[in-house]
DNA sequence: GTCTGTTACGTTAAACGTAATAATG
DNA sequence: CATTATTACGTTTAACGTAACAGAC
């Protein structure tokens, strides 16, 4: 199954360009976005990133999976409202009722 | 974040109305799929289920919660179709320009 | 020589299974 | 006594950070 965090930290690597900045925007160490990068390239069989002087150019290929990947995340936050909205009421309820 | 697979062994004990028939249809142990269901449970604020004779039954907010789970766990797999097909789509032309 | 990305190495932490426990039918 | 769920315990494994390494400016 697709990891979600990989999913955030390959958005981030488009969005800063660069492997180091992903990194520190993500909390992760350089060593651990590189990894993620490459986990999720040997588990789509397709490279994402080629180098490019000191760093990294996205692919084509990459942007456009970033177009389905950020919108999952985004319904992916959608959930995580939804499902604290239910929740809080939920509480509400049982604060008044009990 | 949210965990998918949590939510997919949620969907489970759903369907089966139970953590064993769950656990045995998800290729988990029964206590994973308990230790699971109470992470939820945590991470939510919010009792999902109760006891119920020797089993246990969803509480109705377990319910709610499923229709914008089952939605996302279901975008989660169109997600993965459409990253498949971009990068067979994607191997074909390297296939054939190379 | 500085900066970026990758790889090697050891460690840590999250998640598992087995087994023991409690409770219901 | 059989069945279900939970908890305790030890183990495994996936993912991390540090550090060493390689390539580009």
């Amino acid at each position: 199954m697709i990891h979600l965090t990989v999913l955030r930290t390959f958005i981030a690597v488009l969005d800063h360009g660069s492997i180091i900045e992903a990194s520190r925007n993500c909390g992760y160490s350089p060593a651990a976005v590189s990894r993620q990068m490459s986990a999720l390239q040997a588990r789509l069989g397709v490279r994402l990133f080629e180098p490019d002087g000191r760093g990294i150019r996205p692919r084509p290929i990459a942007e456009e999976l970033a177009v389905g990947a950020r919108r999952l995340l985004d319904e992916c936050d959608q959930f995580d409202d939804y499902a604290k909205g239910l929740c809080t009421s939920q509480n509400v309820h049982s604060l008044v009722l009990v």
